[in-house]
DNA sequence: GACTAACCGAGACGGTACGTCCCGTCTTAAG
DNA sequence: CTTAAGACGGGACGTACCGTCTCGGTTAGTC
């Protein structure tokens, strides 16, 4: 029941690959002056028309460039403990930012500022998909009697994702244990109404 | 005795204001897309080696044409109440923060990621004496026994300037009252230990 | 007996036609510029593949698309008179020169100055034709005794399409009525020697 | 009394003739196909802005290339004696005629066909100067009394440029001295009313 | 009063990247 | 074996900025 027909010649299928992977290490090893359409499409052997036609901007290819690295993917802790559920959860992602791909991401976010359609890409997918998980670790806490009901969800979230990017994008300190358990303390150490 | 005598024709001292003011226009209306010191020249009715030679680059420009902006310099409170202090604070910040200044922030982030010198400058100059403000208020507190002793200072500023900054860059959620009170229960409710 | 079975899908019959039509349009409308491979196979709804599979390059199409304007062939005079032969093949020919075909023509010219290979085609098939055609007109002349058997028939060929042509493609004068006299007198004033 | 005053830097004065030089070698080696903006750009080391700054079109680079070009002047000679003047301006245009140049016409009379603007400039400067000399020799020999009053001055005009710039384009004939005299032949043997 | 240093606006300069168009070739599924 | 569709690497288009430079001209302090 295959309705969709393919018509005209498929995409090669190893070239969205090689496009993304000159991205990627163009951003690596420039950060995000170096990234351009230009370069990648050299970098690739690739024309720029084919660029333009499989991503409709260098910023949506430069999402892609960074969502396509699988390291990305940090699996959900379900401990069924709040602290160590959100420790785990944190040090394997200030694991993944102390790479090349912070570079990545503040790329991301510079390019965010500058165009906005692909802000509302990279919120809607990048950003948003983080936050849900956080936060189905703070509601498993609350129905585990970890956390007040009345403390806020969402303002704990935006506390634990603000400081990341903070210190990612203003890098005057470290995201490191220490920090982890900063969070933590912040988080855990709400105070019974 | 000053010896080092000023010599050649002294720069103008309207000249300065005249570009700063076409920079902060040009971001306020367009967004960073807006600003290059093509168009900043061309608006002031300057040359560009003029620019270039009162600054080092566009982002020292950027960064000047906001610095400028008196309305930036926001009093730090001293009511002698943490919590009195703090929503002062937050409330005079996020109304500036729900102008067109918002757009020349982001614009200021943005290219703080892309160039490294600025992002130092920003970061020296800008964040600091901001985080500095709030440190102040924080250690007030603990002076007067309001905050516990063993709370982690700076991880609260991490998160008081964290949120803001990620709410102003994402813009997943706004920077309104209800925020402020947020950030407030976030600081107060630390626990004892 | 026909042993040779064609194999394989049959040309589409009417494909030549919608492509060459598509080609003669695109040139009307736009000239020179409006044309090329890619507009033509949009146009006719047609691969580019096909078009390649038919012709060996755009100026071989182009030519085929102003051949197949069957108004295109003016039949030959012959009154046995040379001044009555001239006169009604110019008029003939200037009539359709003064339609859209002349943007045509120029296309032609255009390209047969880019592309050596279809000059070579368009002089063999297209100018040499019509040469022979004023050529037969004057052979009979001079048999006739109309013409000096000393005047040189070819450079009067040349003068003829050269004058068309040099008003055609310059433009700098209309090819009417007044024109058609002008060579008229141009041809039979030859003195006798 | 310069009133004139000008403003900003010059224009380096060798860039004009390294350009041109330029275009004028690549169009010479390749023909028309080898003109483009970026190649001659490339060839004259100059960016590519600097091209479009001096002249507003590919085209009108492309007939400044040629006008440049001295030996393309060719002095109007003044024997007193019509068959004699024109002999001798048809050898020396056809010796022109007969080197690189040739090339560098036909380009010029094909981007004439794709450029409208262009055509007309052509037209103005390059053809209608031929012509006026063409008409001076011919006007001479009228008040002398070598050429009938009746005949109509233009389409000889037409007639001998026209011949020539038809051999030119179609390649089928040379431009060679038995050429030259057929021309005159046509001039000269003009029956008397 | 002449000199000179640094300023000024204008704008040329080589360069890089933009996003679009077309080239001629190729590869698919369908007929 | 043809068809329409359309991907592909390549390359030119004309525009916008980059940061540097070079003009004619101005405005001060120094000699």
């Amino acid at each position: 029941m295959n309705l969709k027909t393919s018509r005209g010649r498929p995409r090669l299928p190893g070239t969205d690959s090689a496009i993304l992977s000159a991205a990627y290490h163009l951003l690596e090893e420039d950060g995000y002056g170096g990234f351009s359409m230009e370069a990648v499409a050299r970098r690739a052997g690739a024309g720029k028309a084919t660029l333009y036609r499989r991503w409709n901007s260098g910023a949506d290819l430069l999402f892609d460039a960074l969502a396509r690295q699988t390291a990305f993917i940090i699996p959900l802790p379900n401990t069924g403990k709040l602290e160590l559920d959100l420790r785990q959860l944190l040090r394997a992602s200030f694991k993944l930012l102390n790479t090349r791909t912070a570079k990545l991401l503040r790329s991301l976010m510079a390019e965010a500022q500058i165009d906005e359609g692909f802000k509302a890409r990279f919120r809607d997918t990048f950003v948003f998909s983080r936050r849900a998980g956080v936060r189905s670790i703070l509601e498993a806490a609350v129905n585990r009697g970890e956390l007040p009901t009345h403390v806020d969800r969402e303002i704990l979230i935006d506390a634990i994702y603000g400081v990341i990017w903070y210190r990612l994008l203003i890098e005057h300190a470290p995201l490191d244990n220490k920090c982890v358990e900063q969070i933590l303390q912040l988080v855990v150490n709400q105070r019974q109404r």
